[in-house]
RNA sequence: CGGGCUGUGGCGCAGCUUGGUUAGCGCGCUUGACUGGGGGUCAAGAGGUCCCGGGUUCAAAUCCCGGCAGCCCGACCA
């Protein structure tokens, strides 16, 4: 067994024979390490409703099964798996100086009301279940910021007890509208959380670092290329926050990389640069036309009516109307060419909006005279290029050719209001950046004082003898979906490729027709004893079934190393050795020390 | 929340258009025999409210109406 790259502290050095890991397994030889006894069932085929690649090899290979949709059980073999990714966490964030406790999955509702979260329930962002007791009205707990806020401030009264990071792992529950992919997208969901509590944004900055780092250790372990990328904070709050980004081609997310600089960032909190300074008009430029166009209200229909190939997308102004998070009117332009990205909490304009602001015609959405309307004019950086644009008219059925910046219209605020795509570029250096397709495998926030103001309890006395409100971040990993996200990287097309940190068993020990010789059936028995006796966690196939059987569930299962002992090998004292990762075999000495059975 | 597709033994599917006795096939399962280094062969079995509820009909898996569930695309998304 390897050091995992990129581990340090107690976790480095090679993982010892003597089982130190399977804690919470099943037990050293008990009988469920025969596969004649496993409750394990493989499929040839699929089910229907597994689209992707792990999802199908998690299922086949009986390491889950589906309940519900977006509800899946965990199988022997499944959940040591997920207790082995587990104790991975474990030993990292508690070598980071993290403590664990387990917080209720059931909220009394008051307490998200009384963060005033209860309000998003209804909404996409926060999808919570609810639940009816005679106790009152709880809630499955979505996310736990509320509950170990109170928790903390329960115990900690004075500045002396901090900074303290807790952490838990648990069940989590969301009321997604569509669960997919099997565990990567669920209603029910295993997180790892973590909470630090300091005294003031300093030291919060300081714990933030520290659980940053001890994320980064824990995906090196499972052998997972992980992005750090500035994110979006939405339901959760705060000003920092980073996602853990996998590229994976089944990610729902993308984020975007720079190929020069150390930028990354996802695509919903991603900016370009690039962009000079906006130039004075031409002075000698013709002025603006007005064309009639009826029933042309999108950018597409505009293009279509100019017909004509000197005119594209790029030479239209695409101008949205929305309302920012304060309630205000605010126009917002990006080039023809672009997809508006509109900060969280901004919405598009609705009738009433449009019937306060007659400046503003829907459909014919224009940047020109919005002086002393009580429109803010926001401008993505593109829209400072060179030329003319063709806009709306704010008339109906009409548009504008030749509108130029610094005549015909103005803008109050520059910013980054296009969504960033490949070859665009990178905001810091200047370089091309890429846009990568990823799955969020974990999200961390520097929350400050957003639940500690408004949480009962949720503050100490500080050294000066003032009483402030503690300075919190929180940390989520979505454990489950990491047993997905590991399968979808690690497979090939005969099965899974566990990689030796979270394999289910370190060994799969194969007896060939045992049933028909006594001699390999008491050589296999032996081996598997002396693996056993050594702290080897093996999966031994007694099953009496074909061989070609036991070599496609082996290669199914995806365990590290496959031996096999069978009556040719047994003839000339050996037992065959093979690696599921590179295939590699090798004959290795029977009665031979048990490290040479090993991975290499 | 919009659009589309699908619900038939544990799993994968056919049958439905054009209603008609005991609803088929592959995998899996049971028993037996043979076999024995990449999902082997043969034989005999078990296992089904054809998603649910109404309706049409002498007769419904099949036709009609209404639900429910699942999946996909989109919207959305700690």
């Amino acid at each position: 067994m390897r050091a995992p790259p990129g581990t340090g502290g107690v976790s480095s050095g090679a993982r010892p024979v003597s089982p130190s890991r399977g804690r919470g397994s099943v037990p050293v030889g008990s009988p469920a390490m025969r596969m004649s006894r496993l409750l394990v069932r493989t499929l040839r085929e699929a089910p229907a409703d597994a689209e992707v690649v792990s999802h199908q090899l998690l299922v086949r290979g009986g390491f889950i099964r589906r309940l519900a949709s977006g509800v899946y059980t965990f199988l022997p073999l499944g959940l040591r798996v997920l207790h082995n990714i587990e104790a991975i966490i474990r030993e990292e964030l508690d070598a980071a100086g993290c403590q664990e406790l387990l917080l209720p999955a059931l909220h009394p509702l008051e307490l998200w009301e009384q963060s005033g979260r209860a309000a998003l329930f209804g909404s996409d962002a926060l999808p919570a279940m609810q639940v009816e007791g005679r106790g009152g009205s709880f809630v499955l707990g979505p996310t736990h910021e509320e509950v170990v806020t109170v928790t903390v401030g329960g115990e900690v009264d004075s500045y002396r007890q901090l900074p303290l990071t807790v952490y838990q792992i648990q069940v989590k529950f969301r009321d997604e509208a569509r669960p997919r992919f099997g565990l990567l997208r669920t209603r029910e969901l295993i997180m790892a959380d973590a909470y630090s509590f300091d005294v003031d944004k300093e030291a919060m900055q300081a714990s933030y670092g520290v659980v940053y780092d001890a994320y980064l250790r824990i995906f090196a372990r499972l052998g997972l290329d992980v992005s750090p990328v500035e994110a979006e904070s939405g339901a959760i709050g705060g000003d920092v926050n980073h996602e853990f980004m996998v590229p994976s081609a089944v990610g729902e997310d993308h984020f975007v990389r720079c190929r020069a600089c150390g930028y990354a960032a996802n695509v919903e909190a991603a900016t370009r640069g690039g962009f000079g300074d906006p130039v004075a008009p031409d002075a000698s430029a013709a002025d603006a036309v007005e064309h009639h166009t009826p029933d042309r209200p999108g950018i597409d229909g505009v293009v279509a009516f100019f017909d004509d190939p000197a005119v594209t997308h790029a030479d239209l102004l695409k101008s949205l109307a929305v309302v920012d998070a304060d309630g205000n009117a605010v126009l917002v332009l990006v080039p023809g060419d672009r997809e508006a990205r509109l900060p969280g909490g901004w919405r598009l304009f609705e009738e009433a909006d449009f019937a306060a602001h007659p400046s503003l015609v829907k459909g014919y959405i224009g940047p020109g005279g919005q002086q002393d309307t009580g429109v803010t004019v926001v401008a993505d950086v593109g829209v400072a290029r060179p030329g003319s644009w063709i806009t709306g008219a704010n008339r109906a059925d009409h548009h504008l050719s030749g509108v130029l910046l610094g005549r015909d219209f103005e803008v109050d605020v520059w910013g980054s209001y296009a969504e960033v795509v490949t070859g665009d570029a990178c905001p810091r250096c200047g370089a091309e950046v890429d846009l990568v397709r990823s799955v969020e495998a974990a999200h961390t926030f520097q929350l400050g004082t957003k639940y500690s103001d408004v949480m009962t309890g949720a503050s100490f006395v500080a050294e000066d003898g003032s009483e402030a409100a503690f300075s919190m971040g929180c940390y989520g990993m979505g454990v489950s979906r990491l047993l997905s996200v590991v399968a979808e990287e690690s497979h090939d097309d005969r099965g899974l490729v566990w990689p030796a940190s979270v394999a289910p068993f370190q060994v799969h020990l194969a007896a060939l027709g045992a049933g028909r010789s006594p001699e390999v059936g008491g050589a296999a028995d032996a081996l598997h004893d002396r693996l056993v006796a050594a702290g080897v966690e093996v999966l031994y196939d007694d099953r009496d079934v074909s061989p070609g059987v036991k070599f496609a569930d082996a290669d199914l299962l995806g365990i590290p190393v496959r031996l096999v002992v069978g009556g040719k090998g047994l003839a000339r004292g050996i037992v065959e050795w093979r690696s599921r990762a590179t295939g590699e075999e090798r004959d290795v000495a029977l009665d031979g020390p048990v490290e040479a059975l090993l991975a290499p």
